[in-house]
DNA sequence: CGAGGAATTGAACTAGCTCAATACTTGTGG
DNA sequence: CCACAAGTATTGAGCTAGTTCAATTCCTCG
């Protein structure tokens, strides 16, 4: 079992309640990454589940002509590597943007560990059944819409104190690649925001000056007509 | 048990393996559901699995403007509700879109049942993970790409022995929303790749050409230059 | 058989992209 | 510790894929 040190990362990790076995010890160790540094490759075999004890983990994919296309970003607190489960092979290569500290959990273990505690089999059915219906903004009609969606969730997910403040882990160049908006819109739509004081924008650093107004753009701007056959229900 | 009968279905169900358990019969029945009927609506608590035996099931949602937005479209064989396990809420409204008939399942028992058998919840696992890199073509760049990648996936799904011919269970409207297309361009795509005799198209009958050229539409066109800075992955 | 939904096609419009130029930031080696 | 190179960000101008609006035809199903 980890003990809680100075670091309190483990206290909010989705896998705490896995770390509370007593004899979940030996099956883990840290790792820390480097920024730039590959955590694992697309392709390769899966032995492991990756916990982010500290730091912020890049996932992508490489197309056929060698353009990256970013499927996640992750954070303190997440667990990576649930979608390499089915056919024990990562489908995503996995980078960190930053110093990043790792709690390397292989996967025969645990699921052994498991598998005799009910209760925690079904935390971990919880956990990948959410990931199902987590964030992706593509669905998002405006290239606003996404960035302000994108803002928010990034807010909520880095599980800091400060909801007003954030430090973007990741470039413009990424951030539109993730939205799938060029790098030039991400940085003309922050532009916009800024002018109206929505944002406050000093290069990597953000504040939220009204995190309603942006919340009103993330929701109700998806409100653009579609086509709806069913809106009584 | 159920028995295998004329009906086909079952055989290549995702949830085969679990009907082969001695003791299950009691735990699960067939409901039919008419065109446009309900299955379960978003919010509805979550206490039933659906495997469709036969038919077609659109999953949606309603914004705060009454707006539909179209999450996915699950064929023969398929499961559906695995993204109420964490909360036990149904996050979207599934309608069936032709007759369908579903295997009713309860999770609460199907939980116990498969609790005690490794092999069995590791099967379910390996679903769900499959679930979490299953298609999305929103990330796809342009409108033809994402159609092209639509037939591919329907045709694959479907399960027909016909890989060449299908006939489309859902309006051109259902397809430009959950492409996030507008109809009219859906109709336009169509019209294109028949006119460039890559498809036949007749109202909800589609013959597939050219098999490679809608494949390489689908791949290749794909391979627009993006923020690629790990190209060497 | 008639009506309302579904599909197609055209024309004009626009959000976001591409291309291009410039400025700023960061990390590295002398 | 500074300078320089490479990466990162911003802003403008023009372009284009896809949208919106509109008109017409074609189905389907009660």
């Amino acid at each position: 079992m980890v003990k809680p040190s100075s670091d309190l990362s483990c206290i909010s990790c989705d896998f705490s309640s896995f770390c509370s076995i007593e004899d979940h010890d030996t099956v883990k160790h840290f790792r820390t990454f480097k920024r730039n540094e590959i955590v694992y490759r697309a392709n390769d075999k899966f032995f492991n589940l990756y916990a982010i004890k500290k730091g912020v983990i890049k996932s992508f994919q490489i197309d056929t002509e060698g353009n990256e296309l970013i499927r996640k970003f992750n954070f303190r607190g997440e667990i990576l590597g649930y979608e390499a489960i089915h056919n024990r092979h990562f489908p995503f290569s996995a980078i960190a943007l930053c110093e990043t500290t790792v709690c390397e959990i292989p996967y025969e273990n645990f699921f052994n560990m498991i598998q005799t505690r009910p209760a925690l089999m079904e935390h971990l059915l919880h956990l990948i059944s959410e990931q199902l219906t987590a964030g992706s903004y593509l669905d998002m009609n405006t290239a606003e819409q996404r960035l302000a969606s994108f803002i928010l969730d990034l807010i909520a997910r880095l599980r800091s104190t400060n909801t007003s403040e954030l430090v973007l882990p990741m470039t413009r160049q990424d951030i539109g690649n993730y939205l799938r908006l060029a790098t030039e819109t991400v940085s003309r739509i922050f532009s916009r925001l800024q002018k109206n004081k929505i944002l406050k924008i000093d290069h990597k650093n953000i504040r939220i000056l009204k995190h309603h107004k942006l919340m009103e753009i993330a929701d109700v701007a998806s409100n653009k007509t579609r086509n709806n056959t069913h809106a009584d229900l």
